[in-house]
DNA sequence: TGCGCTTCAGTGACGAAGTCACCAAACATC
DNA sequence: GATGTTTGGTGACTTCGTCACTGAAGCGCA
């Protein structure tokens, strides 16, 4: 079985097709929090991620962050390249956030494979289009939702199925975009509420009814 | 002398896939305020505008309402079709500001260029490339930037060469993905220091200077 | 010319969010 | 245990968004 299974969109892929991409592309294993790319430093492959995530995010001249989105096992990296093929300098930057395995895609055998195959082209514009709107629905949560409702639903997304989130104050101000202390006197709220408890670098869920209410109204 | 000469990234095509594209696309007028795309009316063709402008914009469910971007003449409209090519239901939607030319290119036609062509590849993928960075920006902007700067920074921008800026109070509000109000207090404040002179519709720049000083700090 | 209608802009009060400066626990380490 | 670093808490203040109005400017039309 090869890696390309882990990939839905892939799997149609003709067997010429295939066994071109398995032989001219590498896998790359890379240690958390490294830089995958940022200011200066343009990833020359299309990577596919096996493993881990990369987490991409923008920090403005003030100092403050902005997690724009995610990219997860199974998914592409097409922004990545394609934004630093083209266009130059903006402070962008795609972090790996555990250790992260992936499929390491030159540029020359991106190229051929978009010419030779519409269905590695259909991946390839698909991965665009999610990726776009998301940043779509980034656009509009910062814009126009409110912070409360924004917090509710990032805690219930970063819990997944745990019942508690490790994380600090400000890695959730980062998260939303926003300040330290904004997120501290919102969770005071929740915590006021009885929705949740806090102690050091983690939350735990007490109340999920009302979290997940507000968090979709 | 053929519309391709108006997209640099066209004009390196080789002779048959030049005359192909002529070929298979139509040239297609749209009268000023036609809503190109939108939540439920997804284009059928990949446009490249040869005059005018179109308004890309998002609605929220509360109603306010933010530019996200704009498509000039002698760009091409790729996010549009790309997104809703694959994803579904958000609610941006384009808009022809002016009345608008544009060129046509079906689906198929687009898939056929992409595959055969490596400098149609290029222009599509920096196309993409820049949509991109500008989204990128304006989250950058509404996340980070304060609204006095971001007014004045606009105000220029649309003033362009003249002195004065056609538009309403509303439109400035939309443009920047606030409330009037905001809008109207800011710039009575500008009013007040002598920067600008309002009357209904339009306003006036009278000292450009510290307008484009507060813009870039 | 005067009457209504619609669109645009101004206002005050208030709540929500961001900023600044500073403090106090909790943890890490030596 | 002393020390330094992270993390979280707090108050004062500014900016921004919201709501509910008011009033003025332009337009159509009798």
């Amino acid at each position: 079985m090869s890696w390309i299974d882990q990939f839905p969109g892939l799997s149609r892929l003709p067997d010429g097709i295939r066994s071109y991409l398995v032989g001219e592309s590498k896998i790359v294993t890379v240690p958390a929090n490294t830089v995958i790319f940022g200011p200066g430093k343009s990833p020359e492959n299309l990577l596919l991620l096996l493993d881990g995530t990369v987490r991409v995010q923008q920090t403005s001249d003030t100092g403050r962050e902005i997690v724009l989105y995610r990219v997860h096992a199974g998914e592409s990296c097409v922004l990545t390249t394609a934004c630093l093929l083209a266009y130059e300098d903006y402070s962008a930057e795609g972090i790996a956030e555990t250790e992260t395995r992936a499929v390491a895609i030159p540029r020359k055998v991106f190229d051929k494979l978009v010419s030779d195959s519409i269905e590695f082209r259909q991946f390839v514009f698909t991965a665009y289009s999610k990726r776009i709107t998301d940043l779509f629905m980034v656009i509009e949560e910062i814009a126009f939702q409110k912070l409360d409702i924004r917090l509710a639903h990032k805690l219930i997304e970063l819990a997944g199925g745990e019942e508690t989130v490790a994380a600090t104050h400000q890695k959730l101000a980062v998260e939303l975009g926003t300040a330290r202390e904004v997120i501290s006197r919102q969770l005071q709220e929740f915590q006021r509420r009885g929705w949740i408890e806090q102690s050091r670098g983690t939350i735990r869920l007490i109340e999920r009814a009302p979290l997940e209410k507000l968090a979709q109204s």
